[in-house]
DNA sequence: TATGAATGAGAGTTCATTCAT
DNA sequence: TATGAATGAACTCTCATTCAT
């Protein structure tokens, strides 16, 4: 978590002034890309001078940062209102409402969605780690939803791992594909359509080729 | 397709020359990214003088369109090859045995395709279109082999259109989510499971929830 | 004498807070520069807020100002104090005591001295005026001291004006040039040897060499 | 020996343009001080544009260094010539000698010379070494030469660490303490009445007290 | 009196692009 | 064709100063 800079002590204006930021900032940023707009517009939009911006980030940098923390946080704290949600469902439908909630957040909060996607390439590689543990957090939720179903005999036996992952790259996908998947279908019917699909694949039989058991490939540097 | 300026009249000089500078363009855009890098390190990094770039492209942004150029066409050759490759066999093969090219594609030029997801954000709207009309040809041509499965009976009536969408999305996923992916999964493993999970859902009875036809909703601006 | 703004009628507090500026401010800026260090800092190493110091200042340029007049007011105050207590000594005590106690107070004050000689550059012209007129009267101490000494035949006619001065370019040089002479000599020995040096060469004749009538040359811009 | 960046690779041309940019910065600079000029103001002075001045320097400070190596490297290069100049000269012509052309190129180059000596406390004091080394070969030069004068008997057992230094803090005084002494003397008025303090000094025997033998005091951090 | 958030002009620096050679 | 020095607009960031509280 790489610390901002601020000149002002008072937490309570910080906050306030940086989630103004973090709001506007990434509308500003998507529509227009990071580099297109300078800290003058920025500001501008923001309502502040450009000092008054650098009252409370340390370099425009800083902004990407927060707007990262923000949406990680953000996917956190849905996770755990699902987790308490869910509790008493049946296995089917903790998943199918989960993977619904979690398409309607991403909807939601798309423009912040699209800008850590987008993003994430420009960033050092370290600094990427703090997205890559927030998206392991809503796959590893998900994978142990799935795992629980295996168990309880609700879902054949798959692979709970890449399952839990396309979900995530589904929603994904809706965020950043809307040029394509606006046009032919609502959130509600793409969520449905997919939903069925995740569905249809986790109760029945795959085909037996070897490779359900997977050991863990080494990790690539 | 925007028109690149030159100064030369030699054909194949500004070819060769524009061939060199997408690939190591794309490295080092992915490396670094392309405002991290400078007319000046391009150049020298492309073996020529900065002045000498110059006589091949208009603008350090005529680079990025060279390289979406680049990408979209290589998309299109590979499809007129899968077509040709796949004549004569079965539905379920032709399926299998084309999704596996693509997925090798996508590995194969990783760089550019992560490049083209990349700075698409980037681009005004208008030059987008380029890229999205690359891609559905890619949708489209899936489309089309899963339709005639289902026109053969040997696909189960599904939507066509997102099953192939979502082909072209676990590609894309392979290329740009591979600090997650990479970790579990050899290419081949990733292609087997994501091709049973998409055959097994299309072999088999959905589940009937009425959004079968769907209207095609208004296209959002 | 440059009028500094204060917003505050209770003179006592003024002063107060002045001194503690020149003080603090001395330190600081002898330690990180006039221009590396911004007001909130100074601020901040002074206790107070910023908009505090402006009570007591016009602008952060009267700061050296007030610094100037500081060190200024202390060198005159100490010249009056030799002229007290050297009162009733011989010629060359007077001499030999007045330099023991210049050289001490230069120790003493030695950031205020450096600080008046490193800034003065950087004033305008105008105002080392104030700074020329405190230099001039310890020349014009040293040079009647030495001029009585003549008169009373304890000194062998000499440059009195050129003998004055040096006891002041040595006194800074002790202030300024610790690097070298402090590696080498304590306070007490530079001063004995200088002393005897300046005493050697007043007592004894110089060679006759034409120009020891000097004219005036007339002052450069 | 600090590097600056350039981004030319024309050695000549570097060199050329970095003594154009060092004669003309320490003019502007000591006119108008370092924090006052700008680089906009810079480059017109030097005829160059804001990015041409940065083509042969890394930043603004660099400026400071190229010009403090300058001085350094001029005061080395003096020193030689000198050394060659005296040999076969007695020990009192050769201290005279070259205290006069010493006088005369601090004469000639004071702008640098004032530069250096200003600017030096606004260094990081690792930065100051370069000067100390400078400087420090003047003074071993002047010990010498009078250690010298010692041993062969023409010159009485002095101090001739201290009596060197003395030397160039008089020729310092000459630079930066014009505004009184042009009032009073010519240069050469001055480097003969300075000459002449020094010589009768070093001729005749010193007061006996105590401390010729100097112990090395040991140096402050 | 005192605070510190806000201002906005101006600083140093970069870099896409041109053009004389 | 090729070079790379030169340009200058535009960038990010700073900071002396003010003023509502």
């Amino acid at each position: 978590m790489r610390k901002v800079r601020t000149f002002s002590s008072d937490t309570d204006l910080v906050n306030q002034r940086r989630n103004h930021i973090v709001k506007i900032a990434t509308e500003q940023i998507i529509k227009r890309g990071y580099n297109n707009i300078n800290t003058r517009e920025l500001a501008s939009a923001l309502g502040m001078s450009t000092g008054g911006l650098y009252h409370y980030i340390g370099s425009k940098e800083d902004i990407l940062y927060l707007i990262i923390n923000f949406t990680s946080d953000l996917t956190c704290q849905s996770l755990s209102r699902f987790a308490d949600e869910e509790k008493g469902k049946s296995c089917e439908d903790k998943l199918r409402d989960s993977i619904r909630n979690y398409f309607e957040i991403v909807e939601n909060y798309r423009d912040f969605h699209n800008f850590v996607n987008h993003i994430m390439l420009s960033l050092p590689v370290k600094d990427r780690k703090i997205v890559y543990k927030a998206e392991s957090r809503v796959i590893d939720y998900y994978e142990e939803l799935i795992a629980d179903g295996i168990a309880e005999g609700v879902f054949e036996a798959q692979d709970a791992r890449l399952a839990a992952h396309n979900i995530i790259v589904m929603a994904n996908a809706w965020a950043n594909r809307g040029w394509f998947l606006k046009k032919h279908y609502t959130l509600r019917e793409y969520t449905d359509e997919q939903t069925d699909a995740i569905l249809s694949h986790l109760r029945r039989s795959p085909k037996k080729n070897g490779h359900k058991q997977l050991q863990p490939v080494k990790q690539k540097a």
